[in-house]
DNA sequence: TATTGACACAACTTCTCATAGTGTCCAATT
DNA sequence: AATTGGACACTATGAGAAGTTGTGTCAATA
């Protein structure tokens, strides 16, 4: 039975962040109530500061699981599709991109803009979500598709991540239309050798 | 004679805008004062009011100017290497990450964020800009390198400038490394045909 | 025709004060 | 043993008033 206060701990935990999520992705973290959020899982202001030492770190708590389940829907996208590269990557873009249409804390993680201060301590963190996604990704590809030449691999996946960002800032059609053109792009360069020739140039004007 | 008066005009509008560029550049937009900037050119507010009918008017021109400055290194860039794709397209970031990480406005143009309340109409204007970056260089490729395929190249150029205004947001290397890795990656969209043959998917763990 | 000085008005500081929130401790409770 | 509610010091945060500074326009001037 030692696991049984564990257990009931992290529940509270869940609960605590969900209602924090939905605080924060209504009206931004600096307007989050540590009473509020206590009261909205009925427990007392103590006890939910046993749980988390302070706001901040109910912020970062609240960061790293958003984290882990964009990362998690990313993984099962290209899960989906272990035998076509490009439908895979579709997938998982298409996931972010639609995520980032709806999720204001993914909004802020890619673009890092600090968002009526959303999160202050955001700006560094982006970095690092930045950097965690791409090798996650790229690992998988390197996994899972072994046969790709692994500097177009590199590139290919560093391509997809940064465009990805680039499409939640500066959209220019529809989540699936940008994934499936990144996608594209992406399985472009992973398929190149970067040895290709190249056409002459027209003569100057 | 009746030029003498356009030329003065004109010049005066180029001394003000140096001047203006000077005080953005330190102090940000917001800090700008019309009185200094008349000040600095030596010679009356209202002066410079009849050559810029508000700040805001100053902003736009002063915007404008920078633009275009920008556009023609990046077309300088290109021409430099009319006969290597790779080398046109290396040049041309190059300037433009290596501009981006000095000039406080076209760091603004590309990154879209108020910074500062830089420019406040900068956001509907740096999609403007991104738009125009793109339509001069998929205009210049599409003559220069009239061989490669429409929708490789098309593909191209949006990736060669959505990754550029990413090294400028989140800069992972150098100027100069970026370059080269974007001009990579730029070349391997543009040569490739699409329907590259996909490999043998590994099998699943 | 450009400059100067004056002007109304708006925007931005700088206070102040009042309120509300954070983080901690402890006695009471279950 | 953990949870609670109350009480606490301290700090943000916001509203509001007063004073300052800057914008944009006008008429008088040289």
């Amino acid at each position: 039975m030692a696991r049984f206060r564990e257990t009931v701990r992290t529940l509270l935990r869940e609960r605590l962040l969900d209602a924090a999520f939905e605080r924060v992705a209504r009206h931004g973290f600096d307007k989050l109530r540590m009473a509020h959020l206590a009261g909205d899982v009925g427990v007392s202001r103590q006890t939910l500061y046993s749980e988390f030492s302070s706001k901040e770190a109910v912020g970062e708590a609240l960061f790293r699981r958003e984290l882990e389940r964009c990362l998690v829907g990313i993984q099962q996208g290209l899960d989906a599709h272990p035998d076509d590269l490009r439908a895979a990557v579709e997938a998982a873009v298409g996931f972010t991109l639609t995520l980032a249409g709806r999720n204001p804390l993914i909004r802020a993680m890619l673009t890092s803009t600090g968002e009526g201060g959303l999160l202050p301590y955001l700006t560094t963190r982006s970095a690092a979500a930045f950097d965690l996604a791409t090798t996650m990704a790229g690992t998988y590809v390197a996994e899972t598709w072994p046969s790709i030449d692994p500097v177009a691999r590199e590139l290919a996946v560093d391509t997809a991540v940064r465009l990805t960002a680039s499409h939640v800032v500066q959209a220019t059609a529809s989540p699936e239309e940008s994934a499936r053109r990144i996608a594209d792009t992406a399985v472009r360069v992973a398929l190149s050798t970067g040895h290709e020739r190249l056409p002459a140039a027209a003569a100057r004007a």
